[in-house]
DNA sequence: TAATTGACCCTTT
DNA sequence: CAAAGGGCCAATT
């Protein structure tokens, strides 16, 4: 049984758009529970396949990949996000491809 | 019940 | 710019 803060956590994660990331703590944030990036994490590796979450969007706060690098994991999410057409400047992506939603509409969706 | 473990973050050096 | 130290908290052992 998965408790309510993973189904947040899920469903703002699902709202990063194609070409954008964001960050643990920025997903914990807006999912409504602060200072708590971890669980985002802990969140993520316990999401099911058949959610299709947009896993590979979600990285650390210094915008580096949070898996080590050289392993299958971060190979594949580097290879989903260069799909995307985001930038990288050596292990990290680029400033820009910040996600930066639109509160009101984020808000609405996630019906706070 | 206590200790350990993370797909982390922030401030200070 | 990189590293270190302290904080965080749910899940697992």
């Amino acid at each position: 049984m998965s408790s309510r803060s993973h189904l947040q956590i899920w469903h703002t994660v699902s709202q990063i758009p194609a070409g954008k990331v964001a960050s643990y703590g920025q997903i914990a944030d807006l999912a409504g529970l602060p200072g708590r990036a971890r669980l985002v994490g802990k969140a993520l590796q316990l999401a099911p396949a058949s959610a299709l979450l947009p896993w590979h969007r979600v990285l650390r706060s210094d915008r580096g990949l949070a898996f080590a690098a050289g392993s299958a994991q971060a190979l594949t999410q580097r290879q989903l996000l260069l799909a995307e057409g985001v930038i990288f400047k050596g292990n990290k992506v680029s400033a820009d491809a910040m996600w930066r939603p639109d509160l009101a509409a984020l808000l609405f969706e996630l019906q706070y």
